[in-house]
DNA sequence: GTGAAAGCGCTAACAG
DNA sequence: CTGTTAGCGCTTTCAC
């Protein structure tokens, strides 16, 4: 089922075929509409394959993610999907499973297939990053420094959304603080680390991961620590440690702060409602697209947008233990 | 940059650089040599659109969920992703964002640029789908009941799962059960329906949606209507009903018992920990891709593989209150 | 207004 | 083993 078949059947060109269907006014009605007709009794639908080859455009984009299964991701890709399809592209996902190697490996990929790439938070290292990111491949890259930039860029201010959480947390008068910090390959990670060492040179770091079960490991040493207050590196890892801490039978926020970051749907729900760092994710994935489709029109070198996050105060974060109007004194307590 | 620019200056024709890079083993070792060290210093990659073209298969396959933000999809997609790109597959994704239109629309759509399609949990009408689902396009359909079956299916047997619920139930002594229930496009929510009717005629049934937000409205319904458990459609549901009867003082499971469906990382770390009907969300995927991947093969008629949710039981369920042996009264109480 | 013809970049017979 | 020759299905000048 071809364009032929329908020109054959409605006894016309092939170009007369192509011009009615893609809706150029400069065909005799009676003839668009025969053509019309034809093509939906044959149940004719053009293949975007030839189309994207004969265009030399194949209104596809690709992103690729860390992880689907990081509430994070799904929420950008969605709104990024969305704003795509609007404007009439298709977007190919590939998840690179948080192996900085298959992440290379589907970059290259994903490249020849598509008219742009946004690279949601890469993981694999800048140097590698250069070498397979297609110089001419219009590219948007989202959360990851790259310096200087390679490509156009659509970042969190994760530093500024960590600034905001110690301000918060030291004037509740916490003054022993632990991180349970993210994948090491993250550079959300990164900068949040940076942030935290910056402004509060004390605070004890405990590597720990993206998820729930990670964050239920690193609770205990967090406590063990003398932490009034424990930062997550997302909210998965904050419900983790909420779990891990009611097990320790330390209270939450009374003996125990805990905040975390992204402030996905259930963060509202769980108990206690969980204070966290909320991230555009909607619009991080909107952006992304108009800055992809940007480039993609003008050709341009692409812009560099900077979105800033928020802290959402719930529940999840008190006063620290002991803290008096002009705390100094730490609110030692013996861990779990 | 295309193929002609690398046998230009390789010295040699289209077809052996062609040959090369696709791998065959009839070529002289010396040319074979000097084109991948041309194509490499040349930057060159295959355009996949032109290989699509001329191959006659894209390589790709897509997939439409009705909402990637719901936890349930990204699993099962991630999982197909990961499985089809095992087998050289991308994998486009489409949202329809729970609108039927809008998913009637993306079918056809992506129907253009793909050599497979599976639909998630497709939300349009039969009739509708039997309408753009394109005869001849391998397709697979995840999650819908569609008799006479007009493609291959994976489906999970939501009834099962309820029923291992109502008898987990029943066994604790609970007789005035709720049913938080799903969106009305969701042939889950219906096979979960009819197996609550079929097995518990008086079950008092909400309609609600399959958002948190959505569950902790209800909640207060089903306690107002005297339920001692309330089943919500999925976990999400719970976890907003956990939520608001909290905020009611309700005690879980000690006044009320609460389960949800699907098992998303969380339940296991909210409090109390949820019981819940876990369904295999990355088998789902995974299987999805064989029996789609099988079609593309053999062009066989597809297969229709049945999945078995199990039940998960938690913190969240336990004794109805007043339940003796053999448990006929209802425990009465007041709603919040 | 409409058709003929020339590609888009690649693969796949088919000769040699 | 390697090159030549046809296309894949569509769009798009360029004449008519």
């Amino acid at each position: 089922m071809t364009i032929a078949d329908v020109a054959r059947k409605a006894g016309v060109s092939r170009a007369t075929v192509s011009r009615v269907l893609n809706g150029q006014d400069t065909v005799d009605p009676v003839l668009a509409g025969r053509v019309r007709q034809v093509s939906r009794r044959l149940g004719y639908h053009p293949s975007a394959i030839a189309q994207g080859l004969a265009r030399g455009a194949s209104h596809t984009v690709g992103v690729v993610v860390p992880d689907l299964a990081n509430p994070f991701f799904p929420e950008v890709v969605k709104a990024l999907t969305v704003a795509a399809g609007k404007d009439g592209f298709s977007v190919v996902v590939a998840d690179s499973d948080e192996d900085p190697e298959a992440e290379l490996r589907l970059i290259q990929d994903v490249s020849r297939r598509v008219d742009g790439l946004v690279l949601c938070s890469p993981r694999a290292g800048i140097a590698d990053l250069r070498r397979v990111v297609r110089k001419g491949l219009p590219t948007v890259c989202t959360n990851r420094m790259v310096d200087p930039p390679l490509t156009a860029s659509v970042m969190i201010d994760s530093g500024r959304g960590m600034q905001a959480v110690i301000r918060h947390l030291t004037e509740l008068g916490h003054r022993r603080i632990a991180y349970l910090a993210g994948p090491s390959s993250s550079s959300s990670n990164a900068d949040r680390l940076g942030a935290l060492e910056r402004s509060l040179p004390g605070a004890v770091v405990i590597p720990t991961g993206s998820k729930s079960q990670e964050g239920y490991a690193s609770a205990a040493a967090a406590a063990e620590a003398g932490a009034t207050a424990v930062i997550c590196f997302n909210d998965l890892v904050a419900f983790g440690a909420l779990a891990r801490l009611r097990a320790l039978g330390v209270a939450v926020p009374g003996e125990m702060s805990v905040v975390g970051f992204d402030d996905i749907p259930a963060a509202d729900f769980v108990h206690p409602a969980l204070t966290t760092v909320r991230l555009p994710k909607a619009e991080l994935g909107r952006r992304s697209w108009e800055v992809l489709r940007d480039q993609l029109g003008d050709h341009g070198a692409g812009a560099s947008v900077r979105l800033e996050p928020t802290l959402v105060v719930r529940e999840s974060t008190g006063k620290a233990i002991g803290a008096t109007e002009d705390a100094v004194a730490v609110g030692e307590r013996a861990g779990g």
